[in-house]
DNA sequence: CTGTTAGCGCCTTCAG
DNA sequence: CTGAAGGCGCTAACAG
């Protein structure tokens, strides 16, 4: 890379000192309006970028936030992702993007380099393995602003988004009951996840409302290794008793559920019926579609982000940890109920 | 955000010059050991963390590099980036993600946000309109690496990584000939890409190979907006002479297809068949499964990324444009062939 | 082996 | 309005 145009260039051509350049650029009000225009114009006909390392290391700010998600696999994070970029540029902030791989290690060592990049905030899904949170605590320690969203934590104390898993749990599994079902299995996620704890708090208070029993062996917590899913689904056919419905705990689960039954030849939603989680891309494409709870995805990206800023432009003192909580909705298609298409 | 430690607090705690703290803690060999200890132990207990920020300004080198994409909504993108990501760690590389949203005025922002933060080398694909590649030809001015993916341009002379184009649309549309298809059709994207002009020409190879005509109401070009090409799809449906296949240029254009056509009561392969392009999550789940062209995604984030770290690390007089052509696969499945299921 | 001295490019007082 | 000087945190010669 070659020697890149810095103000003193600037200066030196127009026989002038870097500080007045340096304000000229930086829109300075007390600069005669032709020398800014003078320094304005070289800069363009140089080609010159402001270097945000120089700037960012004098202002002891990076304006950058990082996000660290726990996989890219679905499409649920990139369009958070999405969503946070839009927010940040707006605001002239760039984003620093870490996957985690689902495992704890990466997600530390991910901590580590948005410390060393200097972040000005950080926005964090765990991962599943994530049980120890000192390398979250050590942002809090910092005072560099924290937020979670959808894999959250309560063991810390910071600004949170998540939709309400609890209710959209408990609603899909009222339609399932609505619908006729009687022995309504759930393929749940990690204990040390807490939406898979709300999921199937929702799953089993829905069950209580209703006057159903909880059925333990209907009930199946899983790593969320897709791979591992096609055992439980069968394995839950194959039962003596087998369910004639499923809550999953995600859509990636629901539609390997879903084509696992109808490969067996079992009618859909009849003789198996299948509920999902997030609306992903995918389940309005399978047939019949997947019924599921629609997060806003993209919204939670936005929200996050804005609930970053705001609180990196306050003091830290008088941070609040506000939980938002998003809604969610019962999206109906033709995998729980007879006869809808898509 | 509070100070954060500095090398300086360090050396001042242990009464020694903030050289040789910075000696000890970079692994310089001439540090005597108990000097070393200290500095380590310390900086441990202080959760010390380097400042890239400071790091970064004084070697002029970010060991970051850049991403512009043009979309972040079909997965083949996040996918990219994750190949990408996983060679850019291994060597200790950051990555700062911008995405274009399909627009030339982004692409030139997200230009000038590389250029800002001093990115050691960029990857970029282009948006759909990108015609002028005077924001592209700036990275090459200033020596700095760069590498084009997926969607390049010619005009510009640098390393570019694709799949064969050319020849996936030849054996996807001669696939659909020997399947006994006499009227195929082609959604085309916009001539601006080049990957649409290499797979129309594959498209139309295919067809004079094989002694067909080249119908022109059959073959449309359109912007790649999914909601548009379910007018060009039903377009071509209610045709006097309508096709009895169609080649589309991506998997949700295809997928769009699919769903339209199954909505009309058309039979899947037999009044009508279909073959994407990308294998993207999605295809495997629509039924009949979508016959496609798959790219090895991840792949080219990775190949792309170890070419630019190759350029980052050579001197810019040795830089050679070289152009990785990766292979595809024809994947046949249900939209194309009888009897297929996934 | 270790301290001193200069920058890296920019912004920000403090004087004119 | 503008210039000079200092500092952000760290690395890299250059002396000892």
């Amino acid at each position: 890379m070659k020697h890149q145009v810095t103000i003193i260039d600037i200066a030196r051509q127009l026989n002038i000192s870097k500080s007045t350049v340096s304000r000229a650029l930086t829109g300075h009000p007390r600069v005669k309006e032709v020398t800014r225009r003078a320094v304005l114009d070289l800069a363009g006909e140089l080609d010159y970028q402001r270097n945000m390392l120089a700037i960012n290391l004098s202002s002891s700010q990076s304006r950058t936030i990082g996000i660290i998600v726990p996989e890219f696999v679905t499409s649920f994070f990139p369009i958070v992702i999405m969503g946070a970029q839009e927010v940040a540029s707006e605001s002239g902030y760039t984003v620093l993007i870490c996957q985690s791989n689902e495992t704890y290690e990466a997600e530390v060592a991910n901590a580590r380099v948005m410390l060393a990049n200097r972040v000005d905030g950080v926005l964090v899904s765990l991962t599943r393995e994530t049980k120890n949170f000192e390398h979250l605590a050590m942002f809090t320690r910092k005072a560099i602003p924290l937020v979670l969203f959808n894999r959250v934590c309560y063991d810390i104390d910071v600004p949170k988004v998540v939709v309400d898993d609890y209710e959209g749990a408990f609603k899909a599994t009222e339609h399932l009951i609505l619908s006729g079902k009687q022995r309504i299995a759930h393929l749940a996620g990690p204990p040390s996840l807490y939406i898979s704890r709300k999921r199937l708090e929702g799953y089993k208070d829905a069950l209580r409302k209703h006057g159903f029993p909880i059925i333990d062996e209907l009930i199946i917590s899983y790593d969320l290794n897709v791979e591992r899913a096609k055992i439980y689904v069968t394995y839950l056919l194959d039962l003596p008793q087998p369910p004639d419905a499923l809550f999953a705990i995600n859509d990636p689960t629901a539609l390997e559920a879903l084509l696992i039954i109808k490969a067996r030849g079992l009618s859909i939603p009849d003789e198996m019926a299948v509920v999902g989680f997030s609306n992903d891309y995918g389940s309005s494409l399978v047939e019949p579609g997947l019924t599921t709870i629609a997060q806003p995805t993209r919204e939670i990206g936005r929200v996050a982000t804005q609930l970053l800023l705001d609180q990196i432009n306050t003091e830290a003192s008088t941070w609040k940890s506000v939980t938002r909580v998003l809604k969610t909705e019962l999206l109906i298609r033709g995998s729980s109920v007879q006869g809808l298409t898509r």
